[in-house]
DNA sequence: TTAATTTATTGACCTAGGTCAAATGTCAGA
DNA sequence: TCTGACATTTGACCTAGGTCAATAAATTAA
C-alpha cells in the first residue's frame, strides 16, 4: 500500500490524473523484489516491463568491446524507468538491467503500458513526459561527455547527485562517468 | 503544394492520420525560407517553431567553453526537427539552430503544435514517435562517443550517412563527430 | 579578376587520461 | 573466524587525439 501510494504521488506530480484513472493505473502495477546484484534483463532479451523503484537501486548498462561495463542510467528510490530503447521498440536489448541493491519495485507490463497509452489520454501525456525527460537527460549527458573533463564530470556529480557518491561503488560511479576506475581513484585522493 | 505533399507523406508514414486530420495539420504548417549560413535560433532565445525541411539543411549546435561549435543534429531534406530541448520546455536555448544551405521548410508554431497535441490524439502519437526517435538517436550517439575511436566514428558516418560527407564541410563533420578538424583531415588522407 | 576570408592540410609537440601490474583493503559466505 | 573474490589505491608507462602554427587551397565578396 505504501508503495502504491508513493507511485500515485509521483504520477500526480507529473500529470493531473483523476481518481478513476489512478485506480485503473494502480491495478496495472505489480510489486516485485530483486536481490542485490541480480540481472533483471539480459542482453538480447526484449524488455517487457517498466519499473517504479520504491526502494533500492536499478541500473542499465552495456558492455564495451573489451567487456567492460558502461553504466547508462541509475534509478534510486522513487524513480521510474527501464531499459527504454528495448522497451519502446520491443527490440532485443543492447543494454542490461540489474539491481545494485536489494530492491523493491512496482512493475507494469509492456502490454498494459501500451494499452493505457491507447485508452487513457492522460497516460499518453505521462509517457510523453517520460520521453521528454529521457531525451533531456541524454542531451545533457552528451554535452557533459563532450565539454567536461573527467574531473569536472566527477565534481558535477558530487554537486548534483551526492547520493550516488554515497551509495554506489567506485566501479559503478566510474563507469557512469566514463572514467577509468584508476583515474577516479586518483581524482578522489586529491 | 509539393512541399506540403512531402510532409503529408512523411506524417502518414509515421502515423495513420485520416484525411480530415491531415487537412487540419496542413493548415498549421507555413512555408519559410532561410539563406545559407543564417542563424534561425540564437542562444538564450526560446525555440517557438518545429520544422519540416523540404530542401536544404538545418543543424543545431552549441558552443563549448573555448567558443568552438559542437554540432548536435543535422537535418537534410525530408527531415523534421528543431532545437528540441528548448522547444519542449520553452526554455532559453543552449543550442543554436542555423541553415547550412539555402533551405526551404514548413514550420509549425509551438502553440499550434501543442494545441494539436491536446486536441488531436493522432498528433500526440506522432509527437510520441518523434520523441522516441530523438531518444534513440541520442542513445546511439552516447554509445558511439564512449565506445568508438575517432576513426571508427568517421568510418561509421561514411557508411551510414554518406550524404553528410558529400554535402557538408570538414568543419561541420568534425564538430558533429566530436573530432578536431585537423584530426579529421588526417583520417581522410589515409 | 582580385582581394579577403574561410577552410583544409601538414608538421611538431603535448597532455589527459588510459593501461598494466602489484599491493592493499573490504566483505560475503562457509 | 577464515577465505576467496572483489574493490581500491598507487606507481610507471603509453598513446589517441588535441593544440599551435604555418601553408595552401577554396570560397566569397566586391
Amino acid at each position: 500500500m505504501e508503495r502504491i501510494n508513493s507511485l500515485m504521488q509521483l504520477l500526480t506530480y507529473l500529470v493531473n490524473f483523476s481518481e478513476a484513472e489512478l485506480e485503473i493505473i494502480a491495478s496495472c502495477f505489480k510489486p516485485k523484489s530483486f536481490n542485490r546484484n541480480t540481472i533483471i534483463l539480459e542482453r538480447e532479451e526484449v524488455c517487457k516491463e517498466f519499473y517504479f523503484v520504491y526502494k533500492g537501486c536499478l541500473r542499465t548498462y552495456f558492455l564495451d568491446i573489451e567487456g567492460r561495463e558502461r553504466t547508462r542510467y541509475i534509478m534510486l528510490d522513487f524513480n521510474i524507468g527501464t531499459a527504454l530503447s528495448s522497451f519502446i521498440y520491443e527490440n532485443p536489448s543492447f543494454e542490461y538491467l540489474d539491481a545494485l541493491e536489494d530492491t523493491e519495485v512496482l512493475a507494469i507490463s509492456y502490454s498494459d503500458f501500451y494499452r493505457l497509452n491507447k485508452e487513457l489520454p492522460n497516460w499518453t501525456f505521462f509517457y510523453q513526459k517520460i520521453l521528454e525527460m529521457a531525451y533531456s537527460f541524454q542531451n545533457k549527458r552528451i554535452e557533459d561527455l563532450i565539454m567536461l573533463s573527467a574531473k569536472e564530470r566527477y565534481e558535477q556529480l558530487i554537486k548534483e547527485r551526492p547520493e550516488f557518491i554515497k551509495r554506489l561503488s567506485n566501479k559503478i560511479i566510474s563507469s557512469y562517468l566514463d572514467i577509468a576506475q584508476e583515474t577516479l581513484s586518483r581524482l578522489k585522493s586529491k
